[in-house]
DNA sequence: TGTACATCAGTGAACGCGCGTTCACTGATGTAC
DNA sequence: TGTACATCAGTGAACGCGCGTTCACTGATGTAC
């Protein structure tokens, strides 16, 4: 947070300080661990600049937080598929490891979380832009699409939503997740048991049959 | 919000103030429906007094949030346990009536359950009151007796944590109610649906015979 | 029965803060002639 | 090849804001003697 010496960007190369500023965001985002103690005069101190030169590259600080979000979802979506794909053959497997690779994103960048699930400095609260709204509905896409796979795997899934089920997933994730924030004294149980204890009994609604392999309790 | 006259309480009955300063203040968190949104100085006005008369009765605005929080808390819980109660005699359907309570509450008062559970504007984020930490474990111990109420319907109910599926439950409702904050333009679907759908497939890992009363999909 | 006094509920004005943001500006760099 | 000019990246100082909070105070009310 200590202000750097920079030297001035020639002409033609102002976007490179743009880059610059959602680099170095987004790694104070991490380090911060919240978005509320991220300023954008501790940004511009961090890049050795001073703050209204922010506003060459956005028109304010929402909208940088937007960009930081777009490349973050992108990041997240990449993240899930690499994990599922890691997963193996198995498609209960694969949403298994998505599963813990959601949970991982969240213990690992928690202020990126929050703006991403959270809505956290988001403009107004309310509405996002078009393609950060775009980059949710991909990164929810892989998880139906990881959902569907488990499904084909029976004759019952056939009567089963997979949006509906991959919405009920993401709820359960993100209760995991931000629940502890909120209340740090709880014992919280490992989230990684709860998820599993899930997709026991998930598993074992489309096959009844199946030794159950409960890693429930 | 626009101030009202008011005349002063007799000597002794100082703690009238500090009674309607908190029926006040849960009343606005209502109406605004967002923590944020609660401001000492308005908080004042709509009673008729002046900002500075809240710091003969509290130390500061956490403090007053803490005690609007501990009266909510026991409130929720109280309303946990009606539902279940109204539930009936099946452990099942009041596990599921105090679900949906759950829901409503949350949908009734945002910005309450988002102090409660989302340790929104609480004393730096982190350690709520021991009350407060009293009375939420209070809440989610009514939420493993129901638990526990409806493993106690089967054998292989011993062999599960009710602990275990209550944080599960917790964190799934925590989701439903939370996400559409953050995401509020995803085709969220009825979160009584979803938490219905879960409810199914517990009810079906305990009786695998009966049935299956699906609502899911 | 009066009177000085302590106590209590509540106030008016202002502080201070950290922040996002605006404004008029500077100095280097490329370009037209 | 020089020179005037437009453009561009970035700056220093300050505004304004809404808020929580502090301070010295006022005026009514009960109490001791």
């Amino acid at each position: 947070m200590t202000s750097a010496t920079r030297t001035r960007n020639k002409r033609g190369q102002g976007t490179l300080l743009r880059e610059e500023l959602l680099e170095t965001a987004s790694r104070l985002l991490v380090e911060l661990g919240d978005v509320e103690l991220l300023t954008l005069r501790g940004l511009a101190a961090e890049i050795g600049i001073s703050a209204p030169s922010i506003y060459r590259h956005f028109p304010d600080k929402p909208s940088l937080l937007v960009a930081v979000a777009e490349v973050e979802f992108a990041e997240f979506d990449a993240v899930l598929v690499a994990a599922s794909t890691a997963g193996g053959d198995d498609p209960f497997e694969r949403l298994r490891a998505a599963g813990r690779a959601y949970l991982q994103f969240a213990a690992d960048r928690p202020a990126h979380y929050r703006i991403l699930f959270g809505g956290v400095g988001l403009p107004c609260g309310r509405e996002p832009s078009d393609f950060l709204r775009e980059s949710g509905r991909t990164a929810f896409g892989t998880l139906v699409g990881l959902v569907q796979a488990c499904l084909d795997t029976s004759p019952d899934g056939a009567t089963v939503d997979a949006f509906a089920v991959a919405t009920e997933i993401w709820a359960t994730m993100h209760g995991l997740v931000d629940l502890p924030f909120g209340n740090p004294t709880f014992p919280w149980p490992d989230p990684v048991a709860t998820a599993d204890a899930w997709l026991a009994r998930f598993r074992a609604s489309l096959h009844p049959g199946a030794t159950a392999d409960q890693t429930a309790g």
